[in-house]
DNA sequence: CTTTACTCCGTACCATTGTACGGGGTTTAT
DNA sequence: ATAAACCCCGTACAATGGTACGGAGTAAAG
């Protein structure tokens, strides 16, 4: 109870987040993280906004664009959000996920066979195997 | 062995894979399509370069740039590509794959957390509960 | 108390990934 | 054989996601 409300300047900030700062700044006109108000002059950031802007990194890594992380990150309950909206836009989300997750599994079962053809002697001459990977199995 | 050896022109093709024409010929500037040379005039594409583009399309959603759907496209075995160099690149976008899956699979157990929460009448308040999905469990 | 490092803000610039435009040639249908 | 529809190419424009710049203020260290 003692780091959890250490504050960071944008320079410490980006430093932890691994990112420009410039981004922070960036990300902050986007809305994705707030202003901090609290400090006239120099802005103070809460530590959890390090973790905030590493986790809209790796959504970004996974095709999500950064209206989408924005989203991700609006998802919660408190008094000013109704239980049922958020669970609504929640399971949308997670749905979202899924056929992801399932994309990158069909991708990489194909890409197993390829390198497992490629262990064999029976070398594979298929144009481009990669593109089988979204092909209905016949 | 009729439909396989089918050509389009660059507008049926687009249509096919649901894209813009101008999309093609972008695509085909970056290398990640072949410029059919066998006609003098008017492009003829194969009938696999409609699930090349859809191929692409998928990747984007996925996390992958431009460039690195044209490395996934170009991972194939063949006489004038070693087995093992193949091999080496296929292995480590196995791993890259793998590792998206991961995250995924990360991000939406913490969605799946959030929306069961959001059932039960035990509200959680979290400021920001998805952020939580990449902290290490203490 | 001065130097050094850092921050502020606005604005300009950049790469990636397309889209649009427009003057011409080609193909197809009537 | 003429119009409608399509393609060619080069180039310009656009949205997203940053990055860089530069003059001015602020904080921290010696």
């Amino acid at each position: 109870m003692k780091n959890e409300n250490e504050t960071f300047t944008i320079g410490k900030l980006a430093e932890r987040a691994g990112v420009n700062v410039e981004t922070v700044r960036f990300y902050e006109r986007k809305g994705l993280i707030q202003k901090p108000q609290n400090s006239i002059g120099y802005r103070k950031y809460p530590n959890s906004d390090a973790a905030k802007i590493k986790f809209i990194k790796k959504t970004q890594e996974l095709g999500f664009t950064l209206k989408e992380a924005k989203e991700l990150l609006e998802l919660r309950v408190n008094k000013a959000a109704k239980c049922s909206s958020v669970k609504n836009k929640t399971d949308l989300k997670i749905k979202e996920v899924a056929e992801k997750i399932n994309d990158l599994q069909k991708i990489k079962n194909t890409l197993i066979k390829l390198s497992e053809s490629c262990s064999n002697k029976d070398v594979s001459v298929t144009e481009c195997p990669i593109i089988e990977s979204f092909e209905e199995i016949k």
